[in-house]
DNA sequence: CGTCTATTTGAATGTACTCAAAAGCGGTGG
DNA sequence: CCACCGCTTTTGAGTACATTCAAATAGACG
């Protein structure tokens, strides 16, 4: 079934009833898109939290002059969406693009609060999965700071290297904050060394 | 009392009966520290979560060859911890040192496990916390990758004017990511403009 | 197979850092 | 309360990092 990846993924930080399990599990829709479809655009409202099934999800934001910053890639067993937007109910300041074939379990914002008031242990999961974020993001803003180029590449693709294989330079480039001319040499200096 | 700006912080996301709000506020103890003390060192464990009632706390990294890299900034009001330490137990990455004389409630990790348990309007009040945060850090992180110095101090100190009066120059460079000297120049050209 | 996009490479330019020195400012002790 | 000391801030010259623009090559997709 589509639901057990999810099931899995929550059963690694609370227990849920099989009654509990049912009511989580009716919440969520399926989703299928093909590449280059877009799930959430920049500028649109943004109606859901998703759960890759398989695929591969880019969120990324474009300025005013059109370049792009990528802000995370999500694969398989990942929730992603416009966190602000969603939880805030805002415009979108992000876009979110399959780059594969890709199938997502879709949540709304409404069903997302019957969930936490009706399952405890549902908030319990989120405030987790919300505090691993939160690490996770200020552990990027360190490297931002405080490392070359060079190193936070190699940070980057030994963290994640399934993401490094499937994802093209210019992405990884963009998430990085520098151009895929620049990434292109500093890979090429750090072979020779 | 000293509780009333935590329970008010509390008050403003959810409700707490008296007697929820008594065995909250037994979990916590004040501590008061001087100009300069460290609440957090690098390297050592980290065992409490703070909410400071008053003063000012930064929170950093430093570097093998000694740069500082500032993570966050704290005043009256706010929550403070090197939060990948106190949630996974692991030794800090960061050190928190208090800018000026400071008050501070302290609530250890175990404590704050069993607020979870007995209280889960409290877990939902971390649950929101730890998404404002993710949200925050994930902006910053965006900003970073996409905006000029400038913009990101022009940013900066609309967003955060308190902050921006009471900490040194030295310190808000280090918060963006950029040398002192080089800040002072960008001021420079950014009045002139 | 052809087209479109990604990647590489190079030259010129701009952004940010290093090092050093002078000026400003705040805290502390006398 | 003032003077000194230490640290922060400013300024400038030289250097390193990163971008822009352009063109050639390589890969991916239909």
């Amino acid at each position: 079934m589509n639901h057990n990846l999810l099931l899995d993924n929550i059963g690694k930080h609370i227990e849920l009833t099989a009654s509990e399990e049912q009511l989580l599990v009716s919440k969520f829709s399926l989703l299928q898109v093909g590449r280059k479809e877009f799930l959430i655009k920049q500028g649109e409202p943004c109606r859901y939290i998703f759960f890759i099934l398989s695929g591969g999800i880019r969120a990324f934001h474009t300025a005013s002059d059109g370049r792009e910053s990528t802000i995370m890639f999500g694969i398989r067993d990942w929730w992603i969406t416009d966190m602000n937007c969603f939880v805030n109910q805002k415009p979108a300041l992000l876009s979110l693009e399959a780059l594969e074939e890709s199938a997502l379990m879709c949540l709304s914002r409404d069903d997302m609060e019957v969930l936490y008031t009706q399952i405890p242990q549902f908030e319990r999961y989120i405030r987790i999965l919300m505090q691993n974020a939160y690490i996770r993001e200020q552990q990027r803003a360190l490297e931002n700071i405080t490392y070359s180029t060079e190193e936070r590449y190699r940070r980057f693709i030994s963290k994640y290297p399934f993401i490094s294989k499937r994802f093209t330079q210019k992405q990884i480039a963009s998430y990085l904050g520098v151009t895929p001319e620049f990434l292109s040499t500093v890979k090429r200096k750090s072979h020779k060394s």
